[in-house]
RNA sequence: UGCCGGAUGGUGUAACGGUAGCACAGCAGACUCUGGAUCUGUUUGUCUAGGUUCGAAUCCUAGUCCGGCAGCCA
């Protein structure tokens, strides 16, 4: 083992990825021993909802692995259920797994040929079923060559319209062949039961089930329903392929598990072929086995099903390496859920204004709220892998965000809550321009010129009539630098019918400006400002956590009824010209504020932006306390 | 009460029989033309009880607590 000197953050493995974990300890020690040649996972999402961050950690567990040994990951479309899966939801996944996986791991990403099923191969003597990848054009060097950000328009391969993702229903043919098998062998029957009779029969954890009366057909009569039930000549439910194990386990899966029910329904990929479907537990580890998977990673829920995933590869004649089901635990974030049930009916009831709401934990709503994916990989990095069900406090997501913002974003200044001041001591066509820093944190980001006016505005947040203590910001008679630009005293205080204030009187101290006599004059309080006459308004959508509880589906009770009626505030904000240029994709730090992006849905004449989230605010916390 | 799995500060993790460490959060301070960032310091932890051992978070035994599993969902 070599010495790692990396200084990186958890340069905890040879290959500088970050900490390691069980499961990357089980591949290492597996590729150690030699037991495969190239490390091959998959990422096999059903497509009936979107991907949320929760699938986040899973992408970045898998193509993790991948990339750390030199394999490739497979994206599948686990889409063996038609009544509810939807080609709307396999377009969003691809977007948003190469979107998270840009410049990270997309050499590491594997597609195959599109229409392209499995071939049918003699291996030893037996047939086989093998489904290829088509080379990644990237993989050469096994390096990412793509920055973040090039990602959305087809991932490594490109516009390649040659391409699509791996469908578990490429398989639906060999799948039935497999069945045929085992029927053959006398490992499965077709079972007339009912939903609920199978049900009884099943009996329950602490009590065994009782054998169906259709378990022992013979296999003739097996291989002539079952070809039957495929000719469409059954109604939905009114037969099942069973595998034959026993109904007297104590692990419920083993007892005689359905591999096949009748669904006559239009698929979003095989339309009207087929009016049998396999179950997961049939399709998924003979799927992993065609693609030559040779870890599969899933989340706990399926450890229970794992007997049942090596029963199926261990009573077929299977002559290549079998695939093995290794087990993690999925993320829980505070204050969001998870489910893609209760995400859908969010979308439904119309709850947020879609999938890709930025307030939803959707991988497409936080890359419209601006998150950039490589916070979001770094999160998932930091979190780990463990098989420990536990509740990750959604603060550490937020600092991996911050984190990442804060190193790229460019510095703007912007005013939410406009409050004019004019500056009394300056002629009225008063005009200059400013030199202001792009991003403290990088240098080479640069300078740029904003204008600085006789009117200005302020944020109303930084004028207080009377202050409490150790408020360092303007009040009657007080004094604050303005950033980039002078100090001012607050001289008058002017406020409307209702006594509101609208207008602030103050002086500027001309020779505080950065070289001037008196520039290191010491004051409490910087804060931001625009030109009132040249900063342009834009609707800003302030967001906020979506539920106002940790745990909003915890326990009993609605989750519906936690949700934070204060997620969605919109501001007419005024912003610096600059902003005006500003282009999808980019993101800024309006000073002392937040950090935003532009939405999808900003016009040049009608630009709208997102608080993707805001600075640290210690003085709010001081002010809390009181 | 059947089977499977888990338990390390408030949270997420590391330590693979040999000094319980890291990050977040919290607290205190320094610095600051962002009350941001940065830097210092700091509070808090091995589920319990036995055992093996010179030595146990780690191994063994028993218990406690938590999670998952009885879809023709995945």
């Amino acid at each position: 083992m070599t010495t790692n000197n990396s200084d990186s953050p958890g340069a905890g493995n040879p290959a500088g990825e970050g900490p390691s974990d069980f499961i990357r300890d089980i591949v290492a020690a597996d590729v150690a021993a030699g037991r495969h040649q190239t490390i091959v996972t998959r990422f096999p999402p059903e497509p009936n909802g979107y991907l949320h961050i929760g699938h986040a950690k899973s992408i970045c567990l898998n193509f993790g692995i991948a990339r750390q040994f030199r394999g490739r990951c497979n994206l599948r479309m686990d889409d063996t259920n038609p009544t509810k899966e939807e080609v709307e939801y396999v377009e969003s996944i691809q977007r948003d797994v190469h979107w998270l996986i840009a410049g990270w791991a997309d050499h590491c990403l594997a597609l195959k040929a599109r229409g392209v099923g499995p071939a049918t191969v003699e291996t030893d003597g037996r047939t086989d079923f093998h489904q290829e990848p088509v080379p990644n054009p990237r993989a050469e060097g096994r390096s990412p060559t793509a920055e973040a950000g090039d990602a959305m328009a087809g991932g490594p391969y490109g516009e390649s319209a040659e391409v699509e993702p791996f469908y578990a229903s490429d398989y639906f043919q060999p799948l039935y062949e497999y069945a045929v098998e085992l029927i053959r062998r006398g490992q499965a029957y077709v079972c007339d039961l009912s939903p609920e009779d199978t049900d009884k029969y099943r009996g329950a954890p602490d009590r065994a089930g009782v054998e169906s009366p259709f378990r022992h057909r013979s296999v003739a009569e097996n291989l002539d329903l079952f070809a039957r039930m495929k000719a469409g000549e059954f109604p939905n439910g009114t037969r099942t392929l069973r595998a034959k194990i026993d109904m007297a386990s104590p692990n419920v899966w083993l007892r005689d598990p359905v591999l096949y029910r009748i669904r006559h329904a239009t698929h979003h990929q095989t339309g009207a072929d087929w009016c049998i479907y396999p179950m997961y537990d049939f399709a998924h580890c003979l799927s992993d086995y065609v693609e030559g998977i040779t870890h599969s990673i899933c989340t706990l829920e399926f450890e229970v099903h794992r007997p049942l995933y090596d029963w199926v590869l261990d009573n077929l004649d299977l002559p290549r390496a079998q695939p093995r089901q290794y087990e993690f635990a999925r993320l829980n974030l505070s204050y969001t859920i998870m489910s893609k049930r209760k995400l859908l009916q969010l979308v439904r009831e119309q709850k947020v204004a879609g999938w890709d709401d930025p307030r939803m934990p959707t991988l497409s709503g936080m890359r419209r709220r601006g998150i950039p994916a490589a916070a979001i990989r770094e999160f998932c990095a930091r979190i780990g892998v463990t098989k420990y069900d536990g509740l990750t406090d959604v603060a550490l997501f937020e600092h991996a965000v911050r984190e990442d913002l804060n190193r790229r974003a460019l510095r703007r200044m912007g005013v939410l809550r406009p409050l004019k001041v004019v500056i009394t001591n300056l002629p009225d066509d008063h005009s200059e321009d400013l030199e202001a820093v792009n991003n403290p944190e990088d240098p080479a980001a640069g300078t740029r010129r904003i204008p600085f006016g006789r009117e200005l505005f302020i944020d109303q947040d930084d004028f207080m009539e009377t202050p409490p203590p150790k408020y360092f910001r303007l009040r009657p008679g007080g004094e604050v630098r303005l950033k980039y630009a002078y100090i001012i005293r607050c001289d008058e205080v002017v406020k409307d019918a209702d006594g509101r204030v609208v207008e602030l009187r103050c002086t500027a101290d001309l020779d505080s400006k950065r070289g001037g006599a008196t520039a290191d004059r010491k004051v409490k309080g910087t804060i931001h400002w625009v030109s009132a006459a040249r900063s342009f308004p834009a609707e800003v959508r302030l967001y906020d956590r979506l539920f106002t509880v940790p745990e909003p589906d915890g326990g009993e009770g609605d989750f519906l009824a936690h949700l934070n009626p204060e997620s969605l505030e919109v501001v007419t904000a005024q912003l610096e010209p600059s902003l005006a240029a500003a282009q999808p994709g980019e993101c800024f730090q309006l000073e002392r504020t937040g950090y935003f992006c532009p939405d999808r849905e900003s016009r040049p004449d009608r630009p709208v932006f997102n608080r993707t989230i805001t600075l640290r605010d210690s003085w709010a916390k001081l002010a809390k306390k009181g």
